[in-house]
DNA sequence: CCCTCCATCAGCCGATCGGCCGATGCCGTT
DNA sequence: AACGGCATCGGCCGATCGGCTGATGGAGGG
């Protein structure tokens, strides 16, 4: 580990030609040396502890295990490998949680080929890189709890969740409960964070989720 | 072209991970020759011209110039090239388009190596390769199914919905579809009034309610 | 050929939302 | 008695939304 001959990789994706891109990429490349691949979150965990790889290159959405959860796992065994995070949208609501549960850098497949190598060798000496994009999203949501299991909702929060989804406007909701608009958006901010959303549209769609309303 | 030496081919994606992993899974089996790269539908229908390949790997979310679009031009230029529809996600609403567009095949990124060669094969040969998924989809697609006391909802429109309930703003839905706010916004506003709501928040309950979402 | 549907885009503007600072009071637990 | 969760309320402000009006072009039906 002193002369550090090349930086090993792990890839994870469930996406054959994916996989493929990303190893001919680092094979093509001096200092990278890709010791295998995985199609899913289970099979990263196998690879990972047999592989011992110094980088792993992980996708998020993966049927039958997904990145997030491989990612919690691969920390609280204390593994070494450092976890980069190799996904399509900015947008992905999978951000946060990724971050959270350990991984080191996040960025984006249309990344042009030297920023990946860069991020790679960023994340081989631990140092945490980000796409700009999802930079920014990080620093707003930094100090947002978060439960993956999902926090209940209080009785007044459903309450006005439902009216939420019934698309009553918020001074609406007031008259509706006898209560401050204040109070109502106050409700809406509580409910989000219990939610891991941002917006009315997506806190409906995450009730519906899990059962919630419906 | 009668003892057919090499199936060759043009790449098109704006990924250049996954131009990358199309290119090297092509080059190292044998029997398929790679002429060239394209990053957008444009760039797609020079190529075609220039390297006149015998099939074209498709994506069809991209910037500047999509490519549903040039799969059109394509068969309206009577190009000699069978299109092979590569994409990410089976949900895709452009499954349709492209089809109808004139795609030989439609096949989604995570088939394993052999069914791609294989559908490249069958693709050079005229023959039309479906991924099980996508053909499942195509049959119910034809059976239109009508939610009764709705009008449906067109393949963009949900395509919208589906974002706005994952909590997306209308500037990313618009970069996310490559198209500009306003046309957003219009989508919205139609969908709006054919789920008979009235904010983006009872949409979503509306779209689940009628199985739309979900 | 006309007409409709769909998708695309533009600007304007008021309404609404969501974040951020704060506060009070109640209740149950520690 | 102190603490934390819940519900209540206020103001401020920038961002976003949704309505409105109107336009273009392509596809498809009549």
């Amino acid at each position: 580990m002193t002369d550090d001959p090349a930086i090993s990789l792990l890839i994870v994706d469930d996406h054959p030609v994916v996989r493929d891109g990303l190893r001919g990429m680092f094979e093509s490349a001096p200092g990278f040396r890709v010791l295998g691949e995985a199609a899913d979150g289970n099979e990263a965990l196998e690879r990972a502890a047999a592989l011992d790889p110094d980088v792993i290159l992980m996708d998020l959405r993966m049927p039958g295990g997904g990145g997030v959860d491989a990612i919690r796992e691969l920390s609280r065994r204390g593994a070494r490998a450092k976890v980069l995070v190799l996904t399509t949208y900015d947008t992905d609501s999978d951000t946060l949680p990724a971050i959270e549960a350990g991984a080191t850098g996040y960025l984006l497949k249309d990344a042009p080929r030297e920023e990946l190598f860069t991020a790679v060798r960023a994340a081989a000496d631990g140092r945490t890189v980000l796409s700009p994009a999802v930079a920014s999203r990080l620093v707003s949501a930094v100090r947002t709890p978060r439960s993956p299991g999902g926090e209940p909702l209080s009785a007044r929060e459903r309450e006005v969740l439902a009216l939420v989804a019934r698309g009553t406007s918020n001074r609406e909701i007031a008259r509706e409960l006898f209560i401050s608009e204040a109070t109502v958006k106050t409700h809406l901010t509580h409910l989000y964070a219990k939610l891991g959303v941002k917006d009315r549209a997506a806190a409906v769609a995450a009730a519906y989720d899990r059962g919630i309303l419906g």
